[in-house]
Formats: structure tokens, sequence, C-alpha cells
DNA sequence: GGATGCAAAGATAGCGCTACCTCAAAAGGC
DNA sequence: GCCTTTTGAGGTAGCGCTATCTTTGCATCC
């Protein structure tokens, strides 16, 4: 037996040319087959798929990388995975990048840019096959790294109109000066934006501020923001904290539904009625907004369609198609419940 | 200019036989310091280090998983991403992997079987260093894809006792027997169990059982299972359904905060007093929990250092050391809230 | 009918890295 | 002092796949 090769380091693996010699065809013809690239005759398509389905071969990832410089892997960078409205996203992308054949490596950003940069550093050099990020708050450096990576990449959340730029979301701005507006419509006159510092957040900010002024009710001084992770203990927080430096408000106007939670617990515990005193609103529209006491009216996204079109719009770009509508705007909805 | 290649296919990118260029030693001399292992003079290691942090060298996974038929890839499969329970042990698990130099792989289970045989299928063709799976519930299929893969692999959130199995959680079963019996303490007799049919939700209810039962209390026409996905809006539908169904109940223990905070919500509409009439409970502690009306007594366990440990417990694994302790019960404890 | 074109298949040569083996030099043994 | 043994470095040969070039086969044209 000297078949033995000598400096064999067999795997045991199921290879492509046992595909081949399966089909009887050359180990190109089948590569060429199974990936549908090339011309390749339909009778010898079927075959190779054929012989592939009946020996269960599944390709190697990383010979297929290392070959053709391009993986089956998507990289998204969101900023945190606790948060349930990135993980609607994501399953969302999820869902439609899996039956094309892609992965999904995920980066958590903690939202510090110095996190995303150094992920971005580290997971471009993957060379995975397309990119979805987060808005597009990121240093120069970060900037620089995607743009240079050449690899096909998507922005979720926000939208931005600069040629080249591909990005799903909604306008942010816009829908928080909506939401400003109908506090003002409603006849609130002192009303308080109270926010964690994010760069979503900062974009409605911008948005209350333009109503605000527009209505000439603008006051720096009824702006709140907080440089700690939301959550609804801190919406709690904020609300006892705005209410007592400034007790004519008539309604807060909070960055996210979590701290309008908080801050709708904390009315109820200290005998604040809302709507009737102060009138509360949120932002994201999450599951439990519709049943808080009382409702919290708040501003509905589809963030399963973001991930949805980012990803398709993403499997365009990775494909070499051309895409018409580089930014989607899936738009917002005012949601108005009982508690505003 | 001979030198062009005929068949060149040049990325242009950095490799290897630069950094060892520039160290003045050969590339297999160059690798080994790089990665530590093997004998390199200390000197030498020190200039290839030197060498490859002049040129910001980033070594290709692509190349080096095929090499080496290990890549730095950890796929982590969970049921799904939109829960944030989830995302909690996501989070941990990416803070502990990523300054290792791992990087995260995620698969969507969508709570099916079939579905994770399929992703355990293709990503475990991807190679990947190492691999966590949520708890035990899979077919025998997917049970020999792992074991016969050869990857490292650490079950979180349930525990179990077989030799050769790792795993990180707490006792669910236990800890929903605990629950059972703080209702029965309260001197509550006619107790629900709501619950999604979800593996984990099953643990808890044997623990339900066995407490009623020991109590002489069980009647199996308290359980009401549902096999519709866990939401807010469900655990209200489910709530007036039990309601009507059994006038006579007196406390509901429901298999997630999620259903028993949408109960709570439809008491509160339908006018029936929380914990007076009817106490009702929770599991998992979700920031929400403390925050809903009434408070919910609910169950706590560490979705974070279920994630840490995990996490940890793999890397020792992927590197080959002895673990101690296979099973790491992360424990449990009763929240006591106002709801019950 | 021979030149021309254009498919369709195959041969070749890496992608960038590491496992395995070899070899020179230094260290140890009697 | 000669023969082992150890040590540190390098050489070689792939890992499994695909980009590129080459060859083959067969319609098509004047």
């Amino acid at each position: 037996m000297q078949e033995n090769k000598r400096n064999g380091r067999a795997t045991g693996r199921l290879t492509l040319k046992d595909v081949a010699a399966r089909a009887e065809v050359s180990p190109i013809t089948a590569s060429r087959a199974l990936r549908g690239v090339g011309r390749v005759a339909p009778e010898l398509v079927a075959r190779v798929k054929e012989a592939a389905a009946e020996l269960n071969y599944i390709p190697d990832p990383a010979a297929r990388a290392l070959a053709s410089s391009h993986s089956s892997v998507v990289t998204v960078l969101v900023p945190t995975l606790s948060n349930p409205a990135f993980g609607d996203v994501l399953e969302a992308i999820h869902a439609v990048l899996l039956p094309e054949g892609f992965q999904i490596l995920i980066g958590d950003t903690h939202y510090s840019r110095e996190q995303e940069e150094h992920l971005l550093r580290n997971y471009l050099s993957h060379r995975p096959g397309g990119l979805i990020v987060t808005g597009f708050d990121r240093n120069e450096e970060a900037r620089r790294l995607i743009a240079s990576s050449g690899v096909p990449c998507v922005h979720v959340l926000e939208l931005a109109n600069s040629p080249g730029v591909y990005c799903v979301g909604s306008n942010q701005a816009e829908a928080g000066r909506t939401m400003a507006n109908y506090l003002i419509s409603k006849g609130r006159r002192r009303i308080a934006f109270v926010a964690v510092i994010d760069p979503r957040a900062m974009l409605r900010a911008e948005g209350y501020r333009r109503a605000m002024k527009d209505a000439g009710l603008y006051d720096p001084a009824l702006e709140l923001l907080s440089a700690v992770p939301a959550s609804i203990k801190l919406g709690a927080d904020l609300f006892r904290e705005i209410v007592a430096r400034h007790p004519d408000i008539d309604a807060i106007f909070f960055s996210n539904d979590d701290l309008a939670h908080g801050a709708l617990f904390a009315a109820l515990n200290m005998g604040i009625k809302v709507p009737e005193q102060i009138s509360i609103a949120g932002y994201n529209n999450l599951e439990e907004a519709a049943f808080t006491v009382p409702p919290l009216t708040t501003i509905h996204t589809s963030r399963a369609e973001i991930g949805r079109r980012a990803a398709q719009m993403l499997l365009a770009l990775m494909r070499g198609k051309r895409v018409d509508e580089p930014v989607v705007d899936v738009g917002y909805e005012l949601i108005v419940r009982e508690s505003a």
C-alpha cells in the first residue's frame, strides 16, 4: 500500500473531488455547477447536484473564502444585544440571509466608537461577504476601514443621502418632530425631552427642538440627557429628577419606551396623574408600550421590515446587482395611546 | 521583468511572509512566534511580534482555518433573538470571547428542532472553534452532529449530569417547584400553570406539578399550554381564557414574565384585584417585572453570569485545558413582589 | 472546405497559512 | 573524544477550493 501519503494530513472530509468523481466530471466543473456560474451543460449541473445531494456534501467555507477572497459570512454590528429593538432587526436579517447560504457574525459595539472601530478592524480582516452597521455615528477611521475594505455595506435604522451609501431606516428627527408637534397640538406647552445620549436619541432631540422652536416653546432647560445606558429604572429616576427640577412641565417626550415606562411607574407611585397632569410619550413601540399603565403613546417603526429590507439590499449588493433604491425609508407611525 | 507571474492572483494582502521577511526569519518561525507554540527563541519571538505590529499585520482566518482545521469562530445557537433574556446571555458570551480573539456566529433556531439540526449541519461545516447551544431539547441527529463534530460544546440555561456534557445554567424544575410552593405557602389552593410550550417552560411545569402533587392540590385542568410564541398580548389572552374556564382559581404561575405582564394588565382592565383575588407569578425577572402594576413576583437567574461562565468554560475546552466543574449551577432566587 | 468563432469542459496554479518532517548545531553521556 | 539526545530553525507539502488559462468540440461563415 504505497497509497499512504508520506505527508498525509487527511481530514477525512468529503470534498468537491468526491462529488466530481461521483458525477464523473472534473472538480472545476463540479464547482461551477454547484455555484451556478459559468457555462455548464444543464445535464451536467443536474448530475453534479444529484451527486452532491447523495453524498450530503457541504462545501468548506474556509477553502472557499481563501480561494475566492469572499466569504459567506455577513458581519452585523449593533450597539447592544440586550435591547430587543436590535434583536428584532437581527432576527429579520438572519431570516433573510440564512436561506441564501450566509452566516451572521455579530459584533456588539456597546455604543462605543472605539469598540466599533476595533470590531471593524478585526472583522473586516475576515473578508466578510457583507457588512451591516447601525446608523452613521462613527469615527473617521471606522469610515475609512469600511470604504477601503470594498465589502458591501448597508446602514440600518438611520437615513442619509450621500452617493454610494446604502441605508434602510426611518427619519428619526422627523419622527421626533412629529411627536413633539402632537404634544403641542394637545395643548401642552412645557414639554420636556428626556433621553439617554445615543445617536438615534440625538436625532429625535433635533426634531423635538425644531418643533418647540417653531411653536415658540423651546426652553433648553427642559432637556435632560443621561450618559447612563437606558433602562426602565433610569426612566423612573429621570422622571423624578425632571419633575423636581421643573414642577411646571406638562409633558415629557422620552427618547425611548424603556425610559417612558419607568416614568409611568414613578408617576403612579408619586400620585401624579398621567396624562392629566403630565403627558408621557416614548419611542420605538416595544411590545410593552401597549401594556403599561396607562398605555404609552409612542412612535412605531417596523424593525422587522428594516432588517428584512437591509438584508435584501445587501444580498443584491453582494451579488453585484444594481440597487436602484439605495435609501429605503420605511417610515414611522405615531401611536396614540392614553399616556398622551 | 519576468517576475510577473503568468498566473498571478495577487490580492495585495499583507501576509505572514511579509512579516517574516521584515523580522528576517522564515514564515514558519514567524507563524510559531505569533501563535506562541513550539520552541522559538525569545529574541526571535520579540522580533517577529514587533514586525507584525509595525506592519499592522492581521492573520487571515480563512487560511488559518483551512490549514489547521480550526477556526476562531464560536457558534452560538439560541431559540430567538427578540427575547432580551437570550440577548443578555449572548452579550456576556460576546464580552468574554471577543478579547480572546474569537468571533461569534449566531444561529436562531426559532424553537424548532428541525431548524436547529439544519443550523448545526451547516455551521459545524465551518469547523467552529467552539459551540454554545441552548438547553438539551434536540433530536438524535442534532446530538450526533455535535458529538461527531469533535467541536467543544457548552450547553446553557439548563443543567444535566452526564459524562462529557458541559453545561451552565440553573435547575429550572427546582425553581418551578419553589415558586409553586411559595404560592401554596401563601394559602393559595387553586393554582393554575399557564405556559408556552418550550423546553424550559416544560421543566418549570414539572416542578409545579411536583409541588402541587406533594400538597395534594394537583389538578391537570389547571394547566394551560399554548403553542404560540410568548408575548405580553398572549399572556393577556391566556389570562382571560383561564379565568373564564376556572373562575375559582386563586393564583397563576406563568412560565415567563411576558405572559405574567399581559395577565396583570388584563386583570387590571377586568377589575380583578391582584393579588387579593388572584396571585400572579412569572419567571425570568426581566427588568420590566419590577415595574408592572403591581410589581411581579418572579424567579431570578443571572443570565449574564450564565453567559460569562459558559464562555469561560468553552475557552478552557478549546484550549484543551481540564475542566474540573463540567456542570455549573448558577442558582436561582425567588423574587417576591406585590403580585403574589 | 478551411478559417472562424464560440461554447463547454479540463488543466494548472495558487489563495495564506500550518502540520509534519528534516537538518544543523548545541548539549549531554560514558 | 565519539556517539547519542535535545533544541531551534527551516523546507516541503498540502488544507479544499476557485481564478485563469488552455484545450477540445462543433456549429457557422464566406
